[in-house]
RNA sequence: GGCGCUAUCGUCUAACGGUUAGGACGGAGCCCUCUCAAGGCUCAAAUACGGGUUCGAUUCCCGUUAGCGCUACCA
């Protein structure tokens, strides 16, 4: 007998923007449903209107997208069980809740807001859980009966049992259980007319043959409702695995102003696609060996729920930037001179055009020394244009007075220079230091000052060939005029 | 408060009863070197606490403590 194929499912709340806490929920769904050659839904559970962003779906999808995790149903692509924006699916749950009513399983409930605010500060008080009263439940039908007919706000609300032990499996937690006498009679149709998350989610589930239901530890809690419901409907239950929680440093549950949640925001700081699904991969799970650096196709392979923790993961950015310079420097040069020229499009120096050859090399001396494709134009701005203004600090140390006459003399040698490649700029700058009686350091320091104005970067030689012959003497003439000696 | 989950270096983690408790990020130092990086090497750094079970516990059980989650007509 095989199992039935795996169906997985994303289900986000248009909201706002993907977290990445839901990136890496999403990811886990992703990487279990391909290293199963199941199937990925993403499913909208826009059940709460009051909190519905415009544009939030589109959003979503997009930003899934760039991190590159695709689904196979979803919005727009349809597999036979949609649609998968549940505020098209208020019919269908109508339809379940009934069911649920004519089953004595749920119950109307009219109470007002004001009556449950007032029950549960009473329960305060007496320091008793918060939980419904039952107040509704024990309506006749004929009561029931009336107050619908007069039309009086409702909701439904789930039966739950009394004295009942409600046990389940999870992958990653193996047997939890609760008793029922602490679940509230939740509310599974608002007066709104709409399902709640309970609700929907089960049916759901159902409807679109959910395998596994993979999602975080906060609905770990509320897992008994859902198995409730599964039992009430005659349904067989998926296989649950609850995720352990992303935190922020100070161990809460990730949130914002403890830093950047929105996985947009990652994008927008140039961090890699590649680098944040890595990092989120290995927040919860491991591969069991030393192995770090991961690609999406790697991550497919080696994915097990087996391998996912059960302790929250502190969000930790420090490592996601070595990660984000592993995977960069992983690129070919050939990648990086497409991202570079976008870079570059973006920045100051848009007017300007460089032959690929001449990038290609910035990119050769460059890409050790990047974090970020910013980098390339902000830490190598003088391939691009010659320095506007000099590093005082470096001029402090290494301009003398003898600054000037040095770099006249660099200057002659290097005039004479017809294959000014890196080896022939090393050689005319070590006979220029024998002949002025200086270490090769003295030269070198003055002429990486005024040729990039900065005290870092590659080797001087490399920049000196790259900026070529002309350019490297305009500039070293630019700076014995620009630069008064200092005093040592 | 109630219920639940969790607990190994600062952080992410390995160990599935027997290891000098391993790796990675970050930190410190050294090497390389014209600078800045990268890279290599080295060092510091952990089993929350208390009881069991066992010849032997990071590992299994119980308790304590701590953290987190849930406790909505939010998801």
């Amino acid at each position: 007998m095989s199992s039935p194929a795996v169906r997985v499912r994303f289900a986000p709340s248009p909201t706002g923007f993907l977290h990445v806490g839901g990136l890496r929920t999403a990811l886990y769904n992703y990487l279990f449903a391909r290293r199963t050659n199941g199937v990925f839904i993403l499913r909208i559970e826009d059940t709460d209107r009051a909190r519905y962003v415009e544009g939030a779906v589109e959003n979503l999808v997009s930003t899934l997208r760039w991190a590159g995790i695709d689904f196979d149903e979803g919005p727009g692509k349809d597999g036979g069980v949609g649609p998968y924006v549940q505020s098209e699916r208020l019919e269908i749950y109508r339809k379940h809740a009934e069911s649920l009513f004519a089953s004595g399983n749920a119950y109307y409930c009219f109470c007002t807001s004001v009556r449950l605010e007032e029950m549960r500060k009473q329960q305060d008080a007496l320091r008793l859980p918060p939980k419904y009263d039952r107040h509704c439940a024990k309506l006749t039908p004929d009561e029931v009966s009336a107050l619908i007919a007069a039309g009086t706000p409702r909701v439904l609300r789930l039966r739950v049992p009394v004295g009942a032990t409600i046990r389940f499996h999870d992958v990653i937690r193996d047997d939890v259980e609760f008793s029922s006498d602490a679940i509230d009679d939740q509310v599974l149709i608002k007066s709104d007319g709409y399902p709640t998350y309970h609700l929907a989610n089960v049916v759901d589930d159902h409807l679109m043959k959910v395998t596994h239901v993979i999602r975080g530890e906060e609905w770990l809690s509320s897992t008994p409702k859902h198995i409730l419901l599964y039992g009430y409907f005659g349904w067989e239950k998926p296989v649950f695995a609850h995720l352990p929680l992303l935190l922020n440093p100070d161990r809460s549950k990730l949130s914002k102003r403890q830093g950047d949640v929105a996985v947009e925001e990652y994008r927008a700081k140039q961090y890699l696609r590649e680098a944040l699904v890595n990092f989120v991969a290995l927040l919860g799970w491991n591969p069991g060996d030393d192995r770090e650096i991961f690609q999406m196709e790697e991550l497919i392979k080696e994915f097990s729920l087996e391998r996912v923790g059960k302790s929250g993961a502190i969000f930790n950015q420090t490592k996601l930037g070595w990660l984000n310079e592993q995977h960069l420097r992983s690129k070919s040069d050939r990648e990086l001179l497409g991202m570079l020229q976008c870079e570059l499009a973006g920045s100051p120096f848009k007017e300007k055009t460089f032959p690929d050859a001449y990038l290609l090399s910035v990119i050769t001396v460059m890409r050790e020394r990047v974090s970020f494709m910013r980098d390339f134009v902000e830490k190598g701005a003088y391939f691009f244009e010659a320095p506007a203004s000099y590093e005082e600090e470096m001029v402090r140390k290494r301009w003398t007075s003898e600054s000037a006459g040095q770099m006249e003399h660099l200057v002659r040698e290097f005039s004479l220079l017809t294959v000014p490649g890196p080896a022939e700029f090393e050689s005319a700058l070590h006979r220029s230091a024998q002949s002025l009686g200086v270490g090769n350091g003295v030269l070198i320091h003055g002429v990486r000052l005024a040729v990039s104005g900065v005290s870092g970067g590659p080797g001087i030689y490399e920049i000196l060939a790259i900026l070529g012959k002309d350019e490297t003497i305009t500039r070293i003439r630019a700076a014995i005029s620009r630069l008064a000696p200092t005093a040592r």
